[in-house]
DNA sequence: ACCTTACGTTCATTTTAATGGACACTCTTT
DNA sequence: AAAGAGTGTCCATTAAAATGAACGTAAGGT
């Protein structure tokens, strides 16, 4: 039996916010999709998905690479609440579509 | 092969956190486990994990829920940024345990 | 105190996401 | 303008989540 599901308007405009915020901070932070999806353990697959603002991805996933990438839920300087998704669209068309990888290393401490 | 994956500390505490967001908002609106799964279209089981702060559940779900309990992420006003773990726990444990049903109809229009 | 019922938790089965490969397309740098 | 790399997207296979049943526990109304 097919278990389609529905969502709310709601449901899908915060998801949606929720992708645009991971690209800009992956974009900001200048990694590549490969990179990001490399380091939270993914396939760039699913990080695409997940960019979408699909609904499918696990949310542990997904709150993982929101960390990596700076974009915190539940602190008051998020960037969450101040962003919509108008403003969002908006900002990834004045940022550069693919990423060059140029960085040194990182550190993943959390 | 095992897909065993690994969180972060940031990531399983905001799991925790909005589990027990959820979980406050549908005790707040006096509604039972089975009435709220019901109304999401899901399982007890995974309302459970998703109350529980479980990684695993998909976040469309997860954001669903969430928005059926008056927990909003993408709102000024909401509580996601002033509560904190150890003050949700405290909440908690003031509230009734089980919740008695009683509710003539709620209307679902997002 | 009792009886109803919500809750916590587990388990086998069913359904779905995650994966990796693949390919066309589009930037970006040279 | 050509090359190299990043991205959008599809697809078959594989791994995991969602489900519903089940059962003991315990909360709360009467």
């Amino acid at each position: 039996m097919k278990r389609k599901r529905s969502y709310s308007r709601v449901t899908r405009h915060a998801l949606s916010i929720f992708g645009k915020l991971i690209r800009v901070g992956r974009i900001e932070r200048n990694m590549t999709a490969q990179e990001l999806a490399d380091r939270a353990g993914i396939s760039r697959t699913t990080l695409y998905n997940i960019e979408k603002g699909a609904p499918g991805p696990e949310i542990g996933i997904v709150f993982e690479v929101a960390t990596l990438v700076g974009v915190r839920l539940f602190e008051p300087d998020s960037r969450l609440l101040t962003m919509h998704d108008e403003r969002l669209k908006e900002k990834l068309t004045l940022m550069p579509q693919s990423v060059r990888p140029a960085k040194p290393e990182v550190d993943d401490d959390f």
